[in-house]
DNA sequence: ATTCACCTTTTGGGATCCCAAATAAGGCAA
DNA sequence: TTGCCTTATTTGGGATCCCAAAAGGTGAAT
């Protein structure tokens, strides 16, 4: 069980874009699952396959199958009597997520460096790090840059969640990345930070600061100190959630919108659901 | 998001016998994990929804659901093509699962033992000390102290999981328990070995060992001191895994079904699933 | 004999229909 | 006017139907 997985692990994709072109149901649950969580769903709405239908021309078939989803996903609930009520992710449920995501990844550290064959994710861990090296020397905080940082990010943390061994850390990892800026290896900025010349001064000092982490991490799986790249590894989840709890503090309002426009993913124009014909 | 779910963690219930009623689709999955698991479907398989249609009577639509859900678990894999794939859960499945689950409820004992409102838990935590303890000095291991011993131990972990403030903790380990063995709490016990006076013995000690360490976590919990409840909780993780590593080193043909056996959960009749009128 | 093309069959996905349960609405009695 | 019971409507779950794509099989041509 679960051999595939590893490989169906798609790090370094970004969201949304999934042109993996699954049934409609998956794409169905996509849009729904932005229309939650960008708002346009509100919170505790009652939501009723018929009406969904409508809205997104779509047969009650795949409806059904997509609720079924985002039950799972804990967005949707199906409450005592009929109907299925909307439970938006809250900026509290994404900090818990990191958390628990973070914890995940320094198992994964730990397995890593303590196994046998580790030697051969090196070469990409290596890659990975000297990419963001090169990124952070440009100096350059623009969009393509920063996807190009969050790609190579993705990697070094994929790279450890798949090659470490357990294939449940990179499972459950995936089981709870339905939020954009929880996906393995996303990464959260400012954009208002990042407009002005300091705050992108900042912004680069915070990734040389991250990317220090990974060497260390890097080393301690190249010496197989299990202990070393666990607490690194966990020193480097921390970092996103010290830095959300920053934004709390400084916003009260803010938003899990807010997040995601900062994680700079785009979701903005799926439109992939078919007309019905 | 997933405020419900602290409620909905069903801890203590034995495997199986969720009366709870749920959908058709939901009874099917079980059924089929079911056989899936006990080996009445063999791995590698090819399923194909009107055959399941025919062998549990009933139309395609729960079929459908059913299947969705446990590709979802890892235990069903949609293949490139057409057609389902079986994937039984080996043996090392279980391990891993079992590694991550322990990683989790390490985490929930340290963020338990660091947060304000730990004393609210620890009631129920000596509770559930205290009637292992009063079970074990009774000395009983037939299948009824069995099953108040997991209860109890489900209770202490539970209790852990659904009380440390992050509800994703328990959310995620919730993911990863479709089997009988990986429910929270659950215990793993040779039947043959309890079968003789010598093996009640140290099966005995076992659970003595075991409450010992639940009284160490209960007592740095109460303490707040994290990194000891997370350590000791860690330990005590370990000890499943161990304990099914000694099986594996004496039995090389040790399957998932015999693993299953030996956690003293029933997993014959359920046959809910109803007929088609 | 092998290979490729075409045809048949199987099968999964979507749409629609039906039913039972649940909720809402309306009316009757106190 | 208020509370309860009955009725109407909504709604989710299951069954069935339809379709397109994929797998398999057969035959002809090389």
């Amino acid at each position: 069980m679960l051999k595939i997985l590893r490989t169906l692990i798609d790090f370094g994709i970004p969201f949304g874009v999934n042109t993996a072109m699954d049934s409609i149901d998956t794409e169905l649950a996509a849009s729904i699952r932005r229309d939650i969580i960008l708002g346009a769903i509100k919170n505790e709405d009652r939501v009723s396959e018929a009406q969904l239908c409508e809205t997104y021309k779509v047969s009650r078939t795949p409806v059904r199958l997509a609720l079924r989803l985002l039950e799972r996903e804990g967005i949707v609930r199906r409450g005592e009597g009929r109907g299925y009520h909307v439970q938006s992710p809250t900026v509290t449920d994404v900090l818990q997520a990191v958390l628990v995501r973070g914890h995940l990844e320094s198992l994964a550290a730990r397995l890593i460096a303590q196994s046998p064959d580790r030697m051969a994710v090196l070469p990409n861990l290596e890659m990975a790090i000297d990419e963001i090296d090169r990124l952070i020397d440009a100096g350059k905080m623009d969009d393509a840059s920063l996807r190009l940082l969050q790609q190579q990010n993705a990697m070094f943390h994929g790279t450890i969640l798949s090659g470490c061994g357990n294939d449940f850390v990179g499972f459950t990892c995936k089981q709870i990345s339905h939020l954009p800026m929880l996906e393995v290896g996303a990464m959260v900025f400012d954009k208002r930070v990042l407009s002005t010349p300091d705050g992108t001064e900042r912004s680069l000092f915070r990734l040389k600061l991250g990317n220090s982490q990974h060497k260390v991490i890097f080393e301690a799986i190249e010496k197989g100190d299990g202990v070393r790249a666990e607490g690194m590894m966990r020193e480097h989840s921390n970092t996103m959630v010290e830095y959300i709890e920053v934004f709390e503090k400084r916003d009260e309002k803010l938003t899990v919108t807010d997040l995601i426009s900062y994680s700079g993913i785009d979701m903005s124009p799926i439109e992939t659901v078919r007309k019905k014909t």
